[in-house]
DNA sequence: ATGAAAGCGCTAACAG
DNA sequence: CTGTTAGCGCTTTCAT
């Protein structure tokens, strides 16, 4: 910048204000104006962005913190909220928490300390205590996918209990009544609203609900295996399986498969999570499609305003409805008397 | 910082020493150290790292550019690049660039004005120019994915014309001798290498191989339909299809499908990148793999080398072998004379 | 074993 | 319309 400023006979001061487009405010001559950016094209002069970080106190940096970014799930929303912020003139600091309140924990730290104006968050969720702290300093944040009831801060989700009751209502409609839960991980919003819409669609029907067919303890697939094996084994076994995500649904398929079933001859089956190979699978599957693409986008709206905004924010929820994806995965049972 | 020194009665000199491990180093007792680390904690201090890096011209950050964050190919490498700096102290700022060549110029001069001490890029991959600029201009860099012969600049790729040649070897090892290969991006080193590996595969077998056998011009899963839907409206069908990437497949099996046509008893079918579902497809498919975790870390102990060596660093090429996995996709043709 | 002070590159009062 | 100057929070030389 010294240098620019010299070559043309300028200050530095006048060298920044022109570079950061505020020539007019401070009525710069367009000649000089137009010398700084010739000349500072000519150098290949370009700001650095942490000094100026340092000096105005705002860095133009986000922090996003996801369980899995290779999950499809959340690498689309990550995709979302990344290139939006780009067009807003903010840079996407990622971290990887690997499904591990810890390392949450110190991503978000780290975050702190680099001083990101704003934070998004998919937290793994089953516990919010430290959560709440960052919530309180004053940092823009808003959460995705979970959400925490006690926790004052914006969030956008799905409406996963109106999912999961459509999917099981959709499974009663066609004579199931021995449905199988495999859900996810416990505690979290997420699956307390999956399981919740489950269980109402039973109720619904008056159909009683033997606890036991809900199974399952994480959202992965090795949880989906081990799930779906439990139900197969069973006395009588369920007609159809309700799965609380698209990794489970995968690791149930394989069980399926290695008990030499079929879908939906034998058993039935409805996922969470639309994919885009959803249409391709050894049966077209029946899925509860999110929004990924708009959770991305609203994720990054709300938290920009917040940045924007000198006032406290007001916290807003988003809940985005789902959609039941009819395939081919879910058999009409005849109903036996 | 000040007001930790101050409550010690000590200067911030002292201060920053302790917090930034160099207590040693200048011989500060244990007393004083101890005293640093307690009142910084309770005062929930954390050293400003933009201030830091500002100072040391260091600014502990990578920057990581993607064409596309959402397809699993490219998360997984992130995954694993983010995960390894982290544990090395470094944060990743991501940036998708919409498979779009001038994004990924700005996203490099972004992260280059963030002062990022290094580079990670997956290229889009046809042009180079913009490349050689940043190459020259001493900024640790690795590429990732694609690479190009007149860069002098590390990289790790797949060994994608040896697993293209296995793939359609496989092929004509089981009789296929009418091969249709759907291609990516043209111009694209991992297009050309897989090409010349189906190409070669051709010659080693004294099959005369038909040019019009190859269609496609890019990765998408639109692509995929596309080429299908040509190669299926040949007068003689091919027996087999080579398809250059796990979108591609999805968009042809949904050609082949729409024709009615059933895998592999119509026709045959490998395709390049392994997926979590490739196991559980109308056919389970027989595939190209990558090694894809492996890419992300080499890609960033490659980068960590470099940006630890003060000399200029060499270059390292590194090629992973690919895995033919082989599943139920591919049909053993009788021959017919 | 510790401190004073300079300075990283930039911006914003304040002063013309 | 433009320049002078102080200072963002930290590290590091030099001094003691």
């Amino acid at each position: 910048m010294q240098n620019v400023a010299a070559k043309i006979g300028v200050s530095i001061t006048t060298v920044s204000r022109v570079l950061s487009g505020q020539a007019e405010k401070y009525r710069i001559s367009k000649r000089t104006a137009d010398a700084v950016f010739k000349v500072a094209a000519e150098m290949g002069y370009v700001p650095d962005q942490v000094a100026r970080g340092l000096r105005i106190r705002r860095t133009n940096t986000i922090g996003l913190i996801i369980p899995d970014i290779s999950n499809p799930f959340f690498s689309t929303i990550a995709r979302y909220i990344e290139i939006n912020a780009r067009k807003y003139g903010y840079s996407t600091i990622l971290s990887d928490c690997q499904e591990d309140t810890q390392m949450e924990i110190e991503s978000i730290h780290l975050l702190q300390s680099r001083k990101v104006d704003g934070l998004i968050l998919c937290p793994i969720g089953e516990d919010s205590d430290h959560l709440m702290a960052i919530v309180n300093s004053g940092l823009p944040i808003v959460i995705v996918d979970r959400y925490f009831p006690e926790l004052a801060c914006s969030y956008v989700i799905s409406d996963n209990y109106k999912g999961a009751f459509e999917a099981v209502s959709y499974l009663i409609e066609n004579n199931h009544h021995s449905i199988g839960c495999i859900q996810g991980r416990i505690n979290t919003s997420v699956n307390i609203n999956r399981v919740r819409g489950f269980r109402d669609a039973y109720k619904k029907s008056n159909i009683p609900l033997d606890e036991s067919l809900i199974v399952g303890e994480n959202f992965g697939k090795k949880d989906g295996y081990i799930g779906a094996k439990i139900l197969l084994s069973r006395k009588t076994r369920p007609t159809a399986i309700f799965s609380a995500s698209n990794l489970i649904s995968l690791g149930a398929m394989r069980a399926i498969l290695e008990e030499g079933l079929t879908i939906p001859d034998d058993i039935s089956m409805i996922s969470f999570d639309d994919q885009p190979y959803s249409d391709y699978l050894v049966t077209p599957m029946t899925t509860v499609a999110q929004q990924t693409s708009e959770i991305g986008q609203i994720a990054f709206t709300l938290l920009h305003s917040q940045m924007k905004s000198e006032s406290k924010p007001m916290v807003e929820s988003i809940i985005l409805p789902t959609k039941l994806i009819i395939r081919k995965s879910v058999k009409k049972l005849e109903l036996t008397v």
